[in-house]
RNA sequence: GGGCCGUUAGCUCAGUCGGUAGAGCAUCGGGCUUUUAACCCGAGGGUCGGAGGUUCGAUUCCUCCACGGCUCACCA
């Protein structure tokens, strides 16, 4: 894909006008300029002058706001001229505002450039007072221009911006410029951690960074990218998860830590799917399962409040109530609840025999790996017949043994441990669980993932001995959880894409 | 990886039941000293994603390739 032609005749055309400019005797790339306000920051305190009023009453206004100096800088995203006079907006990124330059009130070479030599993009800085147009704008008449960048390539349509999802993506700058949702996204994620931040601060939650890349790839089940460090001459990967470190850290003696941070995961990439995402992962000693399920109420609605302003959101076109407290409901419960066909609901029993339950996957049309273990197919089956139905935010609840490796297990049950996922708008945004702590059982779990590997699961978990070592001097009980980050940006910020929550998503190379 | 869809001017999009294409914005020239989707007059700009095939003739039909979108699989 070629983006823009050197020889294109729009770029020819902005390349002269930039020699003329330079003609003139403009500084070409000048080093600074100095700003006595940005445009939001004039929007903000003059923007209730603007607004039509009689003739009477806008000379009056006029008096007032023609005594305030200003010297402000900008992208021109717009310009009108007409004969000896012009109108343009200028752009902080954020917030725009009109100015309005006559011919004889700046010199001639700064009329000749406002008129013949700017292009759509470029970057100049003014020195005027403040008006109000008869129309009701607030804008900056103009005494001085200063030229201060040039942008050689062509200008999106004004009306529709950047639309093609490719160049938005690949040309984010571009998108960030001309479309001003692309930007409120981004603005809005960076709200959204800042207020995670600001809740595990203030619970006394410390925030720690653990190694990115790692002698092995464990805590999820993903496969791993893979580099090699030429001093030790080892390989090592990019993490799938942090969980195995954050809990070195409690038997440690942190009690309550989270990371915010990348993981990476060679797999697939789908619309909610991105190679390197953030995960939120948080850990808490002498808790479990039930207190992390309160805790994740607070934390979102927290989070929901403080950049949404309400607890009701509208996600896909549909309202999703963040009001306490969350529907909870068993994983076996979500199964038969959301079964497509009444008539052939299975009952639990049912679900757990491993040849019953092969047959019952075939029927909804759930493909089947009938030698993977009945918890790993239960969690599958789950997924394809219920993640959908999952708008309001839901809690799934008790997970099986054989797809949680990390996990402790019920009391009552040893085919289920005390995890939870939380499902929002049919998406997984959190997985969380009563840590497992018996060095032993960890080890037996490890090794199961082992043999699993041997057979051909390359998501299945590799043995982390130094992990089963820290669990031999004792993790008090603990419960952790991960909440994708992206995910969560995607609810709240009404995005069907990852990709359109991800400043940079992964892309093919440019044909 | 499979299926479906898309790729036409710098951008946003029409269109050709097979006879090599249009609009708006942007650009260029002219006019206009409070416009704001400014307006008025005139002009230029396209290997119709790439390569092959069928055909007298392909942007249009077929095949392959590239990139993208949706979807399925994978992501427990």
């Amino acid at each position: 894909m070629k983006l823009f032609d050197e020889e294109n005749e729009l770029v020819v055309q902005r390349r002269k006008n930039f020699q003329e400019i330079i003609e003139l005797g403009f500084e070409p790339f000048p080093h600074k300029f100095h700003r006595s306000h940005t445009i939001t920051e004039i929007a903000e305190q003059y923007g209730h002058y603007a607004g039509q009023r009689s003739p009477q009453e806008l000379e009056r206004i006029n008096r007032e706001l023609n005594r305030v100096e200003v010297r402000i800088a900008g992208r021109m995203m717009t310009q009108r001229l007409m004969g000896k006079a012009g109108f343009a907006h200028l752009s902080d990124g954020d917030r725009q505002l009109q100015i309005y330059v006559r011919s004889n009130e700046v010199s001639e070479r700064e009329w000749v450039l406002f008129k013949k030599l700017l292009d759509l993009g470029d970057i100049i800085g003014v020195e005027g007072y403040l008006f109000v147009t008869k129309t009701g704008e607030l804008s900056v008449h103009v005494r001085q221009l200063a030229f201060l960048a040039k942008a050689f390539l062509p200008w999106p349509e004004k009306w529709h911006g950047l639309q093609d999802v490719e160049l938005r993506h690949r040309l984010r700058y571009l998108d960030l410029m001309v479309n001003r949702h692309s930007r409120q996204v981004f603005v809005k994620r960076s709200r959204i951690i800042r207020a995670i931040r600001a809740f595990f601060d203030q619970r006394g939650y410390i925030e720690v960074e653990t190694p990115m890349l790692t002698p092995i790839a464990t805590g999820a089940a993903a496969r791993p990218f893979k580099t090699h460090h030429n001093a030790l001459d080892i390989d090592l990967y990019a993490r799938i998860a942090p969980e195995l470190y954050l809990k070195r850290l409690v038997v440690g003696g942190f009690e309550k830590v989270y990371e915010l941070n990348r993981n990476f995961r060679n797999e697939g990439l789908s619309h909610r799917h991105n190679p390197e995402f953030t995960m939120l992962e948080f850990y808490q000693a002498y808790s479990s399962y039930e207190d992390l399920m309160d805790l994740t109420e607070e934390l979102l609605i927290h989070v929901v409040e403080d950049v949404n302003g309400s607890l009701e959101i509208i996600y896909d076109g549909r309202p999703i109530h963040f009001g306490r407290p969350w529907r909870r409901l068993t994983l076996i419960e979500a199964i038969i609840t959301y079964w497509p066909h009444p008539a052939s609901r299975p009952s639990p029993e049912e679900l757990w025999d491993s040849e019953r339950l092969t047959a019952l996957m075939k029927s909804v049309e759930c493909t089947v790996d009938p030698q993977a273990p009945v918890g790993q197919r239960l969690v599958k089956l789950f997924e394809h017949v219920a993640e959908s139905h999952l708008i309001q935010p839901t809690f799934i609840i008790e997970f099986p043994t054989e797809a949680s490796p990390l996990a402790k297990q019920s009391e009552t049950d040893p085919r289920l441990v005390h995890r939870f996922e939380l499902y929002v708008g049919g998406l997984e945004l959190a997985n969380a669980f009563c840590e497992l702590n018996d060095p032993e059982e960890q080890r037996r779990r490890f090794e199961e993932q082992m043999q699993l590997r041997q057979r051909g699961d390359e998501e299945a978990m590799m043995m982390d001995e130094d992990y089963v070592r820290a669990l031999g001097y004792g993790l008090p009980p603990t419960a952790g959880e991960g909440i994708g980050i992206d995910r969560l940006v995607m609810i709240l910020t009404d995005q069907k894409s990852i990709r359109d929550v991800i400043l940079f998503p992964h892309m093919r190379p440019e044909a």
